[in-house]
This record gives structure tokens, sequence and C-alpha cells, in this order.
DNA sequence: GCCGTTTTCGGCCCGACTGTTTTCAGTCG
């Protein structure tokens, strides 16, 4: 019988993972077996994918209920056992004594692997950057073995990249300077097709470079092009068919040529994610196939079986090919081989938008832009859902401000026959679950949201209260941006989610994934989680308050892709008498 | 350390580029 979990609803499964990683990067440095540290890494990315509760699974079947979690042997199982029990880790301890956490810090300058690092700090007893900066300066490296005058400048070019970039940037902010490199190598007479890869093609909320692709029959013509762009700081590396380049505000952007022939098999290489990669090859082995970027090759025979597309490689393996959005080895590629492939929510589908303010309250446009935004994105209908009068700081909107609103919307909508403007408003949760108004008023709108604002700090009790409070009210229908994490600046409140996603499924209200690029709030994991074991529903929002804010909808689509959410599950999808049917079931 | 259509041992994805060395180790993705 196993022991209880004592202090594992302390520990959280980023927690254990954070741990399990920092072994693996400890062990990396003592020059341990290479496998046996990615084993590591492999077990610290599953759990930070594994969406219930590790104590819970441990309570429930103890160590041998953990190793039914891929990457999750014997070992690790005890280990995250004694983490659970005991709250402490031994072997961690142990090694944290024999590896400074100074040196693990080295291993995040660009450059800089576990071996140069363990080699700088045996000989020189080097452990944080600012030592390290300090012994180059002094030409200290260069007299090391395999170090030399070249590998001082690389290194300390290396720390710059580091403190300039070393958080990843949003998703928005990397995704138009692709577009804009993108368009110039199109332009290029030398260059077939180009394309995103990476983390930018699989719409991750955040990305630490930009990875192109594109196809030439003369790729030292488009590496010469690449370098010499204007947006060009340095050149990090310059070959025949790969380079990398640092663009003035520090973000790093990866080009690979391939022959057009190529093209597929180097597209689905370079979109990973890695380990969706290495699962593929994985399977490709076992069938007598291997999968490099110029192709699918028979071991035996070395024949060339497939590349030109994506589909290809994919069609090789019996497998339908996934979206890239959910190429991170999530059960996509067994659903891939099943032929049951989730019909993704996509942005053709989105027929409106629930969460927009206007300057009637903290908004920049009046509802008069916003409807004409609405009509250039093809919408059927939006809301306006201004801020009430108790969230001060956002100008809301008092009692007699409404009823003057909902005449002008009413105004609006009949000289507007193309599309439906409903009256709807963001009721702001207090500190004790109750919102701005109350039945008399709320009846009055087509949609209410509520979301909090405040009182962040609270203890996890009492915030997860609060919002199961403003589930249970029957005029709220949609809680916006659940978690209320800003991505570089706030953590989500400490609640109870799945709590909240239980009673959201059981009272009817749909959650927010709100498509800020900052919040994208609900976030991938949590979509998927909410669905498959709540069977909740969710609207796509943008929360805007510019009328351009509206396009944003683009990433909020892209994080409901990486949740696995098909159009069923995603009420902007639905048509007008549908959406107002669905609303109106929660009411009273 | 993990895993099993290679199943309790023996593999573990695979290739480009750099710097220092002279045939390759280290790093990255």
């Amino acid at each position: 019988m196993a022991n209880k979990a004592q202090t594992g609803g302390n520990i959280r499964n980023e927690d254990i993972a954070r741990i399990i990683e920092a072994i693996g990067d400890m062990l990396d440095i003592l020059g341990e077996n290479q496998f046996r540290v990615r084993a590591h890494r492999n077990a610290a990315a599953s759990i930070r994918g594994y969406t219930r509760p590790l104590f819970e699974v441990y309570d429930a079947g103890g160590p041998k209920a953990l190793t039914a979690i891929s990457g999750i042997g014997e070992h690790t199982a005890k280990r995250i056992e004694q983490l659970l029990v005991t709250g402490q880790l031994p072997y961690y301890e142990e090694l944290k004594a024999k590896v400074p956490p100074g040196l693990i810090e080295l291993l995040n300058v660009p450059g800089l692997g576990p071996k140069k690092a363990k080699k700088i700090y045996d000989s020189l007893g080097i452990k944080s950057l600012k030592a390290l900066v300090e012994a180059i300066e002094e030409h200290r490296l260069e007299s090391l073995p395999g170090f030399g005058r070249k590998s001082e400048e690389n290194i300390l070019r290396g720390i710059k990249q580091f403190e300039t970039m070393h958080e990843r940037i949003l998703l928005s902010e990397g995704y138009p300077i692709a577009r804009e490199i993108l368009a110039r190598l199109r332009e290029q007479p030398f260059v077939e097709r180009a394309d995103t890869a990476g983390s930018l093609r699989r719409m991750q909320e955040t990305i630490g470079d930009i990875d192109l692709l594109c196809s030439s029959d003369e790729p030292a013509n488009v590496m010469e092009f690449f370098i010499s762009m204007p947006q060009v700081a340095y050149v990090l590396a310059q070959g025949e068919t790969k380079s990398s380049i640092v663009v003035t505000n520090g973000l790093q952007l990866d080009l690979r040529v391939v022959t057009p022939e190529q093209y597929g098999a180097a597209l689905q290489y370079f979109t990973g994610s890695k380990e969706h990669n290495v699962h593929l090859r994985h399977i490709a082995k076992v069938r007598g196939f291997k999968i490099n970027e110029y192709g699918v090759f028979d071991v035996e025979t070395d024949q060339r079986l497939a590349g030109k597309t994506e589909e290809e490689v994919y069609a090789i393996l019996d497998m339908e090919t996934p979206p890239p959005a959910i190429r991170e080895d999530r059960g996509e590629i067994e659903a891939a081989a099943e032929r049951r492939l989730p019909n993704l929510v996509e942005l053709a589908d989105i027929k409106g938008d629930f969460h927009i303010h206007t300057k009637w309250s903290d908004g920049l446009n009046s509802i008069e832009e916003v409807i004409a935004m609405a009509k250039t994105l093809g919408y059927d209908f939006i809301v306006i859902s201004d801020h009430a009068e108790k969230l001060r700081i956002a100008g809301g909107l008092s009692v007699r401000e409404l009823e003057e609103q909902l005449e002008v919307i009413a105004a609006l909508n009949e000289q507007h026959a193309d599309i439906e403007i409903l009256c709807g408003m963001e009721m702001n949760i207090d500190n004790d679950g109750e919102v701005d108004f109350g039945a008399s008023v709320l009846e009055k709108l087509d949609v209410v949201i509520g979301s909090i604002h405040g009182g962040f700090t609270q203890p996890k009790e009492k915030l997860t209260a609060r919002l199961l409070k403003a589930l249970e009210n029957p005029y709220i229908n949609i809680i916006g941006h659940p978690t209320g994490r800003v991505l570089g600046q706030r953590p989500p409140y400490d609640i109870d989610i799945q709590a909240v996603f239980k009673a959201s499924a059981e009272t009817g209200t749909f959650l927010e994934l709100n498509s800020y690029p900052n919040r994208l709030d609900l976030k991938d994991d949590h979509l998927r989680e909410a669905k498959d074991v709540f069977g909740c529903m969710f609207t796509i929002d943008t929360d805007a308050h510019v009328a351009g804010n509206m396009t944003y909808m683009e990433y909020g689509v892209a994080t409901a892709q990486r949740g696995w959410l098909t159009k069923q599950d995603v009420l902007n999808t639905y048509n007008m008498a549908e959406v107002k049917r669905m609303l109106a079931q929660k009411r009273p």
C-alpha cells in the first residue's frame, strides 16, 4: 500500500519537472552518460505536459501508477515518491553539492554547453556570468585547451544575447518580423518557396527564435541575401545551406535552404516539435525507414521514398498529417495513425467576437469604428462589452449610461442590416464574488462576462470561491480571462482551476480564451483539460481596447488549435440564432 | 534512465556549423 502524498498538495507538476530537469543538467555537466541525461530531460518534459497533478496519480496508484506516464520509469517514480511524501530529495541535494547552481546558469549562454562550462569551472573556478565576463576581459579563457580568442569573442557575444533576449518574446512580437522577412525572401527570383517553421509555425504563445525555411536551386544566393538584409545586427553562423543572424532587437533568426524535392521533409523536420520528431523517427526506424530533413529513406537500400511534401512524409508512415499547432507529441501521432485527428477550429469559422471595449469605458474607438472593423473581418455579429461602474479605473458605465448605450446600439442595429450588434458588459467580480449589477439590470443584456480585475493575492480558497460564486450567477455567460496571467508580468491567480472547469460545465457557463497576445488565457493545456475531462465550452474573444486589436483573434484561434478545440467547442462558430439559444439556456 | 513489432539487454534522431586541431569535439536545433 502506498504512502499518502503528505506534502503533495504543495508540490506542483512544474516544481517536480524543474527538479528532474535540474538533475539532468547537473548530470550533463558531470559528464554522465548522455542517454541518462536525456532520459531526465524527457521525463521533465513529459511531466510538464501532463495535466493531472502527479500527487493525485500517486495517491491513486503509488509509484507504479507514475511509471504509466511516458518517460517515467522505476527510478524517476521512486524519486517523485520521495518528493511527494517527504518534500525532500537527497539525491538532488547531493548533486547540488557537487555542481554549483551558478554553473547551470552558464548553460543558458548560447554557444556554451555542459562540456565548456565544466572546463571553465574546473580550471578557472568560474561559476557565474559576472565572473565569466571578467575572465574573458582578462583573456584568461584563450589559454585553455580547446578555447581560443574566437571562443572568447563568441561567448561574450552569447552573454550579451542572453542578457538582452533571455526571455522568450511573445508570438505577436515575432510574427510580424517573420512575415516581413518571408515576404522579402519570396520576392527573390532564386527562391522557390519560403515558410516559417519551428515554434512560430506551431504558434506557441512565446518564441525563442524564428526558424525559416526555403527551397531554391541556388542556395548560395539565398544565404548571401539573408545575411545582407538591412535588419541584420550580426551574423552568428553562415554556411552553404544554413545561416543564423541576430536582428537589431536581439532576436535570432535561422534560415535553412533545401532543394524543391526536399522541401516537405525539411518543413516537417524544422517545424518540430523536437518531441514530435523524436517519436516520429522512432516509428520510422521500427519500420526500417530513416527520416531526415532531406526525405524518408529505406535503411536497407538507401532508396528515397518521400519528401516533396509534408503529407508524403506522414503518408509513408500510414498517418494523416497533424496540423502544426498540435505537433507536441501529446497524442497527435497516435491520433494521426488511427485517422482520428480532430477537425480543429479555424479562423474562417469565426463569426463574431464577444469581448470588445469602446470609448464608452476604457476603449479608444467608437462603436461605429468597431462595427467597421468587424465588417472587414467578415463577422456576422459583435458584442459590445464595456466595463461597469465599479471598475472606476476603466471608466465603467453607470446604469444610466448603460441604458443610453442600449438605445445607441438599438439604433445602430437599425442602420446595419448586415451585422448584428449585441449589448453585453464585462462585470467585475469583486473580492466577495459579487458583480456590479443585479438581475434587474443584467436581464437587459444579451451577454454578460464576469472577470476578476483585482484582489489577486487572496488565498486560494477565497479566490476560487469568488469565481465559483460568479459561475453560479444565472446571468453570467462567460468567465473572462479565467486564470488572469499576463505573460512576462503576472503569474496566474492561485485558484483551483479544476473546480472552476467543473462548475463551468455544470452551470453552462462558457470559458473565455482571451486572444490578447500577452494573455492567451485559458492557455492551450487548460483548454484541452477543460474540454476532455470536464466537457466545457468556450468563447474566443479579443478583449479589444482598440478596433485594431480585433485582429488578435488569429492568436486566440491558434491557441484554441493548440488546445485541440474543434468548431463545435467554440461559441463564436455558431450562427446568431444558435448563439442566442445557447446563451439563453443559463438564464432563469 | 527509459523502453519493448530489436521485450529484460542494447539501443537511444540526425545533421550543420564552428573553432581548434590536422580528424574531431562541442553545440545547436
